[in-house]
DNA sequence: TGGACAAACTTGCAAAACGCAAGTAATAAT
DNA sequence: ATTATTACTTGCGTTTTGCAAGTTTGTCCA
């Protein structure tokens, strides 16, 4: 169950927006698909999400059980973030997402791993 | 072709929302697939889109060849909005976005039509 | 063991976007 | 001719975004 105290309405999408429809999460999500578990990592992106953004937007899903958040193994500074189930569950959306972009774009195109 | 100065990168996924990715486009989408074709049809939709913010996104999705729009036949004022077929083949994107929102917002439901 | 370095944030602040209410121009109805 | 309707636009206060700089905690290595 995901935790909010005002959602737009009941429409499944108008819910969904409310969770990640904004210019960032799904890009971070992108990325999470790609393998990426580091905050530095993310900040690699050719999109150059600001800290406070990439931090806020990882709280956000972490908050919001998209995402998990544990201290690396071998070095607790460093954050591992990782998609759950629930988060995992996005990759249709992730990827139809991505099949209009590369129909409607020229020049764009999916990367490895996605 | 898609008309937009600054695209942040050439990932398809990224391009898609600088398109439309906001709180209120894939909303006034969902309600043309709906069958809403005016105005002050997508001011009824439960989520209560300002007129200031609904007229900036049919515009913005008129000059991005998402929707047309032309004058009712019978009524020179009201304006009649429909996807173009650009903005009929967003239609797996909305269904995935509704589908996984139906799957993860317990009491919500896709509405007749959609 | 102590100074340099690194990871993940946080803060300050300016700019842009959002959202509400009220106003307006053009057309239609009576 | 007057009133109502449609599709906006404007003003303005609030919220979010984005950039740069600073902070904190943990690691590395001499």
């Amino acid at each position: 169950m995901i935790p909010k105290s005002q959602w737009r309405s009941t429409c499944p999408i108008a819910c969904t927006l409310d969770l990640l429809g904004d210019r960032w999460s799904l890009l971070v999500i992108r990325d999470l698909f790609c393998g990426k578990q580091y905050f530095d990592e993310f900040l690699t992106a050719p999109e150059k999400i600001a800290t406070n953004i990439l931090s806020a937007r990882l709280a956000w899903l972490t908050q919001t059980g998209i995402v998990t958040r544990k201290p690396a193994a071998n070095d607790k500074r460093r954050m591992c973030y990782q998609l759950t189930p629930r988060g995992q569950s996005l990759k249709p959306v992730v990827l139809s997402v991505a099949h209009w972009g590369v129909e409607h774009f020229p020049g764009t195109a999916m990367e490895r791993g996605k």
